[in-house]
This record gives C-alpha cells, structure tokens and sequence, in this order.
DNA sequence: GCGATGCTTCGGTTACGATCGAAGTATGAA
DNA sequence: TTCATACTTCGATCGTAACCGAAGCATCGC
C-alpha cells in the first residue's frame, strides 16, 4: 500500500512542537540564528542545533552562513505556503494552543505572512483592491487588471518589472485569524515593503506582528476603503 | 512566542507513518474499516484502533457505525485538501517511500483524489475544458463559464444544481504525480460519476487507481482532447 | 440462547527521539 | 596569543508513544 510520496516526514518535522514554533517564526520572512530559535522553541541551544539539523536535511530550512552565526530561513515560499496552510486548517478546526493573549489583537490587525501582510488589514486590502477593479477575483485566482497596473504605478509599484521574475504576481493566501483570503506572491510582497519603506508601519523586533503608525494608518485605511 | 494555532499537533497525526498510509489510503474517498485501515497501515488491529481513535479527536477522521462495521472517512474536504496538498510538497521534495513500483503506473495514468479525477488523465482534462473555453482559469483559480455549462448540459450535468450546494463548483488541486493542476470541487465530482456512471471507468478494490475500459479511455479521449 | 466476527480497552514491553551537560570546532575581538 | 561568542557533536538520561497479546464489549447469524 505504499502509495506516493511520503507525507509522514514531513508531518513528524512539523510535529515536534518545539520545531513547530520554530518553523513559525520563521514564517515571519525574518531570518533568525540558531540561539534566537532556541528561544523561540524554548529549549536549549544544543538540543535546537540537532532540531535545525533535522529541518535542514528535510529541506524546509536553508542557512547561510555569516561571520559566526548562522542564520536560518524557510527553503522557500512553498514552505511558507504549507506552513500557513497547515495553521488555517488547525485555525478552523479550534485547535489554539492558548487562549487568546495580550499579543494576539495585534497579530490579528497586521502581521507578517513570509514576506507580505497578512490578518485584518491584509484582508481589507486585497477586498478594498478588488471592488475598486484593481484585481479580478476567479474562484480561488487573482489577476492584476490594467487598471490596478497603473493604480500601482501612482504609488510607486512596477508590476512589469515584478512579472518577469518566475514568482506568481498574485496568489491568495488563507488568513488563518480571518478565515479569509489575503494578497501573497511577488505583488503582495511589493506592497507591504512599500509601506515599510514609506513609515507607515514598521516590524517588531521579536513578534510577527507589524505596527503601524497613526499617520501610517490614516494613510493606509484612505488608499484601502471599504464600501459600506 | 506562542502565537497562533497548533500545527504542531496536526504535524504529530499525519507524522506517524501508520496514520500517514491509512490517511493517504482514505484519500482515495471510500469509507474504510478499522481492520481494513490496519491492513494500510502494516499494523494490528488493536493499534489501528488506537491511531483511529486519536486520528477522530483530532477532527481529521469522521466514523460511522454501521452493524458490526465501522467505516472511517475523512472528516471532511479541507482534511482530504491538507493532504493532497502534503503530497505535493513531499513529491516535490524528493520525499518519495520507494522507487517505482508495479503499481505506478495505473496510479500516474488515473487515479481517486477525495472525490475527483486526478492523475495524467484529471490533468489533461482540465487542459481540455480550458482549451475548449469552458473553464476559465485566472491565476489559480478556476471558473465555469456559459458555454462550459451547455457543454456538460450535454452529457448530462446540470451545473445549476450542483451550484446550490455549499462547496466550490471549481477548484483547482494540485496534481503529485503531474506536479500540475487538475479539476476538484463539486464539478470535478461530478465528471468523475459520471464517468463511472456511464461505465467508462471502475474504481479498484484496495487501490487509489481509476481503471478506463478501452471504450471508456476512447471516448474519454475523444471528449477531452487537446491540441498540439 | 450460542458462537463468530469486528472492534476497543487494558497491561506491559520496547524503542525511538527529545532533551541537556559537557566537550569540541569555528570565528571574531582584544 | 588568548579569551569570548556562536554553534555543533557526543554521551547519557528520560519520557512518551507505538506496538502487540489478551481480555472485554457489541453485533450479527444461527
């Protein structure tokens, strides 16, 4: 019955809960050492390096060596997608590890998906592009209209230039404190490295979580209305 | 830095290599035995019964009694999702069990994912009805359009009332085996028992593979061709 | 009622892997 | 050179969970 590809590797990676929070914190897009991972999983350095070790071999990490840290990331978006997946789907099945936090109403409004913005304010973001005719929602698919393109082009995105690379330009991404899709691939992360470069908003040193400034938000809120 | 929901449990379910072969074999839609399901799997009954058990707390399996049988399923679509999806990332990854077996082929040419066709055959079909203008597809997404919906009038599928049910007419899931996407949601069902229906094609006993009449494959061929 | 079948629960064994202390390697700073 | 930092490897401990045999329920056929 041994029947395709082996899925309870992959599955018993991420079932260690100390490699599973270690894998997402790494969704937050940030590369973190070794020591910084630790903390993260709340265990020891040694018994981190091993875990690390194990998540490298099964190639969802990559590391890269710099003076004498070294620093980790997921392998890829793929990674990221799966990671995100696996929490929407835990999300919905009420399976929380705490109850609600003091941190948590701040993940919710605005964080960090890998490398674009996700929760509420990603939410609204991709909803407010969508009724202004700037994307064209199919089903699950996303696709830049031309009037988005020149949209963009009035806060300072090329999506030409985004186009060429081989990375999907739009890709909807389950939101798993909204339950509702939000913007990923290459346009979802041009979008939120704008807004950082412009101050509105800003990351957290240790959190997923993205902060925006009041004028950041008075701003961001005036780009991305809702409809009543 | 727990932020969140758990994947470190769901990893933990799917990362142990019984309940992972067990899930993969219910993938393919049938409703399973326990003794069936510890045939899958490689182990006694009595372990079965124990993964069955902690597989149905953790909201990924649904029984149902029947006489002195049990039959277990996947809970719902979303778990059937998480898996396929799973696969796709392990065959991606190289995480394959075993080299190529007999039973290869059959499994690559037409196989069961959940409901829906999948395999060689489940991608070409989706090729076809995209080529043929009956499928719109943007980005990932999937969407039927007016004259698709006359076409499959025509062999005998009503759209409409397929529309009403609460699932996605069109989804698009990724293929393991062709690493493309082929055609899922109620509409991917529904092709498939139709097929079945029309005695194009029969599902094996204890595989996930769909095995095509040579009628059944010629004029399956014939509705879905594509173009060089 | 009876025995047979399908499945679960109990008890005890076993093995694997997560964990950390301590020692070893590499890089940088003084 | 010497010390400090960042990380890995080694070795040993410990807990948990996978596993199966045996016994316990439930349901069917007779």
């Amino acid at each position: 019955m041994k029947e395709g590809p082996d899925i309870a590797q992959i599955g018993a990676l991420i079932g260690d809960p100390a490699r599973a929070n270690m894998l997402a914190a790494l969704t937050g897009g940030r590369a973190l050492t070794a020591t910084e991972l630790a903390g993260v999983g709340g265990i020891t350095v040694q018994t981190a390096s091993t875990h690390l070790a194990k998540l490298e071999a099964g190639g969802l990490l990559a590391q890269r060596k710099q003076g004498r840290h070294r620093y980790f990331t997921l392998a890829d978006e793929a990674v990221a997608r799966l990671i995100e997946s696996m929490m929407g789907f835990a999300a919905g099945r009420g399976h929380l590890r705490h109850r609600p936090g003091p941190k948590e109403p701040a993940l919710r409004k605005a964080r960090i998906c890998y490398d674009h913005l996700a929760g509420d304010y990603g939410v609204r973001m991709l909803d407010s592009l969508i009724a202004s005719g700037s994307i064209d929602a199919v089903g699950d698919g996303l696709a830049l209209t031309e009037k988005g393109e020149s949209d963009l082009k009035c806060i300072g995105i090329d999506a030409g230039a985004l186009r060429s690379s081989r990375r999907p330009l739009c890709r909807s991404c389950l939101d798993w404190s909204e339950r509702r899709a939000h913007l990923a691939g290459s346009l979802g992360k041009a979008l939120l490295s704008n807004f950082l470069d412009r101050g509105w908003a800003r990351r957290t040193a240790e959190s997923r979580s993205i902060l925006f400034s009041p004028e950041g938000d008075r701003q961001f809120l005036k780009l991305f209305p809702i409809d009543a």
